[in-house]
DNA sequence: TATTGTTATACTCTATAACTATA
DNA sequence: TATAGTTATAGAGTATAACAATA
């Protein structure tokens, strides 16, 4: 049996303090870390997204992502449109409403993402991200992981590593 | 708002590929990941546990503890007996039927942990291992994080990255 | 008084499988 | 035939609050 600290459970460690800490700042506002995660997926998306593209920007399961936003939907925060040109997809967008409300959202979770990037200086950062993408490229099912999804993070960190 | 791929986000991909990595893993022997963790976390405490100790290993808590060990006796892997001094808490301890299973999760997983550390080279495994243990400390409530308890990796990695 | 654990309760996320409607 | 989404269903993890027993 291996010895020693696990990257694996480190990971699983840092992962849910920061999951934690993501609710505890939504919680006011009844939304919790991965919804917040699904509206700034939405957000970010400028257009609307189909369900099935959200499940894939967030990482989960078309059926999950339903619930979710049936959960969304009855707050009045996104709606589920016809889709313009498939009729069998639906077009999924913030409301007006959950748009102001991921604002809030965004400010409640400033300091979280400030007390992250205090922790690393800009050249650790990167490295940081680079790990990250280069694991989880490595245990995601689908080697749909198009490399060309994270340019920015693909090489580079290598470069001084080694310099 | 803030632009560029974000750390947060990226550990959040890269953790939940590695949980549902492990959950297809131990599927067949109708465990889950967070089982899986909790019965390594009791192979490792080589005496009995108590399920708040447990819970504070496992970064979770008592009351969840409580539901996992639930499922985990129904099934005969582990006991909860009577504490030896504290007659409040409960011995928890895998039985030898556990320890087998958990010989065959860790068989299981095996491939899992041969393929994280076949994508970093050894300065670069332990440096993310300190940047990860930077990220949870930080992020961690109490700062219960007793720095002694991660003790290889609290410095070290600086020393190199500096050089 | 403080702490360990239980109970009751509730909600979110997760996921599979069978189904429909459309492509 | 394949795909988008729904529905039904189930289970697992999470967490709070009230409570009993013990320290």
């Amino acid at each position: 049996m291996t010895r020693g600290p696990h990257i694996a459970l480190s990971l699983r460690l840092a992962y849910l303090a920061l999951h934690r800490r993501t609710d505890q700042a939504m919680e006011r506002f009844g939304i919790t870390a991965d919804q917040f995660v699904l509206m700034t997926a939405l957000v970010r998306g400028d257009e609307a997204l189909t369900q099935n593209e959200l499940a894939r920007r967030i990482s989960s399961d078309p059926s999950t992502v339903r619930a979710m936003l049936v959960l969304l939907e009855k707050q009045g925060l996104i709606v589920r449109e016809d889709h313009p040109i498939d009729a069998r997809s639906r077009s999924v967008k913030l409301t007006a409403k959950g748009l102001r409300l991921h604002r809030q959202l965004w400010t409640a979770s400033e300091p979280i993402r400030k007390r992250i990037l205090s922790l690393f200086e800009p050249k650790e950062a990167s490295l940081f991200l680079e790990f990250l993408h280069r694991f989880q490229a490595a245990l995601t099912d689908r080697n749909t992981s198009d490399s060309s999804r994270h340019p920015l993070h693909d090489s580079g960190a290598k470069k001084w590593l080694h310099a």
